[in-house]
DNA sequence: GCCTAGGATGGGAACGGTTCCATAGATCTC
DNA sequence: GAGATCTATGGAACCGTTCCCATCCTAGGC
């Protein structure tokens, strides 16, 4: 029980002459071949780690056989809840598999992203999950090309071939609509961030359009601005919205949750009162109950992405699966109705 | 510009061959030695790594050196946005110094802190920034011993020598008890979660303890439960708060984030007023605006904080601050005043 | 009883870097 | 102009693993 603390790290080498062994048994023991071994020299094998405190070094591992056990993740924006979400359900999925998880966080910079998958392919990680601008850079389409398999987040690319995973982005905006329609709602304004360089933004908005078309009843508009703390321009966006004459009954549609929060905040300083003005945000956050009546919103199965991610890495991984053509996994929102669509 | 993707990564010693030089100059030109070479030898080199897209492989680097670059942080709850400021400005202060972070999320479970700690050991880590429970595990002293530097973000641990950083717990309960005396409540409930394991929920608490002692003309109690959505045991600690009878104007002291949201929850379903009962949180949260009039907090420096972790780290690992003695480093909480401490 | 199959074990060459030490040539010193 | 010093470069050992291949031993087949 009490093992005295090598002064530094020990080797296989040094277990194996504790052990009496050669270096070679040692690491069939720790690389799942114990069968080929008997069980004296098992036991006598597993007295000496025990004795040495001894933990095998991963990078010497990854040198030789070439498996790092390291997965890659770019996300975007690390603030944002529904990244975080993800990130914890992927790392759950990758820990659950044996491997760990290196995250890198872009914060939106394009020459971030660059970088950091210029790094993670230096840690030579066996696979990247990207949820990030992801724009077909040199650095991705390296990466590609030489065998490393990439699982879009929420965003798909049309240049290299990497599986997609996401929310089935036209039926959440159906889903949306029909529910504002049926509370009643018949004037929407569809407020998103840019939606330059992510599809998932851009096939929302071609959505919203096309229900707009196709309801003669209803009337709209949208919005693309940069979110930030207090913007100006999502200010005026709002409040020429609210104050313009309208016999239809209003609502916005919030594109994501950060788009939410700060539509909350301008309408809260509008002193805009939510119900006779509608809202509703796709990504479901956890103060969304306690923002005036409640916020209604379309709830993501984070979860599940994150888990289809990994599990889409761990099939390419596989031999069979290596050069499968690229798959695309879409997930339904799920919706919860709250007091900010409520007339 | 355009490389040739090489099928699989290229090894210094493509890029020596292709160089017309031995790998060490090759070596010596990454290691920033380069003013030990020729200026032809420098270009020869640069031109082969641009034409073979050449990476250096980290995990080899860190085999010979010793040096993995890698930097392991310990998250006890990767879905608290306190968490998650403080990781990615420790995030950023890593990269900034050239190193990479590797994150792993413990769910606040030991088994899994233990495992993760492991891990971090066989890849190296060449620090370790700790925020989880951190009892001193065999896995922790291991860590310690062998002498790679520790920072236990806000908790402190006794056994361990490590460096702590964290919030002025004291000065923070201070600040928030004098903001309530000075808006006039005089009955505090301070809801928190368990203390045990979490040395700066003790310290709150504690001091909450003395300043209710100090203060004649104020009362008061408090309320450790395990915090999960809807917990009934909350509501009903609540509910008998509010609902006892109290001539002195009453308000709601929250220990930390999660527990400002989970008391939010419930006061909503209880249908209290916020402002008539006061309520008063430690960590900012991006929609304590929007909750009622607004929740009045207290704002941790997380980005400070994060630095300072990093900071404290780099410090160990260059030869002169190896083995200083432990250092503290407590930064003062900003208090944020809206609506529901104003009666 | 000899040859072979097969299981248990060990030796040593990789893996892709870093780094110590040696060497060749140029410059300097007296 | 010979010996010393310095600079630019290369050779080879080493870091801690994995894995191929060789060796030894035992047991089975005829």
């Amino acid at each position: 029980m009490s093992s005295l603390p090598a002064a530094s790290h020990s080797t296989i080498l040094e277990v194996a002459r504790d052990a009496g062994v050669s270096k070679t048994s040692v690491s069939r023991y720790l690389g799942g071949e114990r069968h080929r071994l008997s069980p004296a020299m098992q036991a006598r094998i597993a007295a000496a780690i025990q004795r040495l405190g001894y933990r095998p070094n991963q990078m010497a591992r990854g040198l030789k056989g070439g498996r790092s056990k390291l997965i890659g993740m770019l996300v975007a924006d690390i603030r944002n809840p529904f990244s975080v979400t993800v990130l914890h359900s992927v790392e759950q999925a990758c820990r659950a598999r044996g491997f760990s998880l290196l995250v890198c966080n872009t914060d939106n910079d394009p020459d971030q992203e660059r970088n950091h998958l210029a790094l993670l392919a230096s840690y030579r990680v066996e696979g990247v999950v990207i949820n990030a601008a992801g724009r077909p850079s040199a650095e991705l389409k390296a990466l590609a090309e030489q065998g490393t398999p990439i699982v879009l987040l929420d965003r798909s690319l049309s240049d290299v071939d990497a599986d997609v995973v996401g929310l089935d982005n036209a039926g959440a905006i159906d889903m949306a609509m029909d529910h504002l329609l049926e509370r009643g709602y018949r004037n929407v304004l569809y407020v998103s961030e840019p939606p330059e360089g992510a599809s998932s933004r851009q096939r929302r908005l071609e959505r919203f359009r096309q229900r707009l078309a196709q309801a003669p009843e209803l009337t709209g508009e949208t919005a693309c601005l940069a979110m930030q703390r207090d913007s100006d321009a999502l200010r005026q966006a709002l409040h020429g919205f609210v104050s313009r004459e309208s016999p239809a009954p209003r609502a916005i549609l919030c594109a994501n949750g950060n788009v939410t929060l700060q539509v909350a905040h301008a309408l809260n300083a509008l002193g805009v009162s939510l119900g006779e003005t509608g809202l509703l945000g796709i990504d479901e956050l956890d103060w969304c109950a306690l923002a005036g009546p409640g916020i209604t919103t379309l709830a993501q199965p984070t979860e599940a992405i994150g888990q289809a991610a990994v599990e889409s890495l761990m099939q390419r991984l596989a031999p069979p699966g290596r050069q499968a053509p690229p798959r695309r996994t879409e997930y339904a929102a799920r919706l919860i109705a709250r007091g900010s669509t409520h007339r």
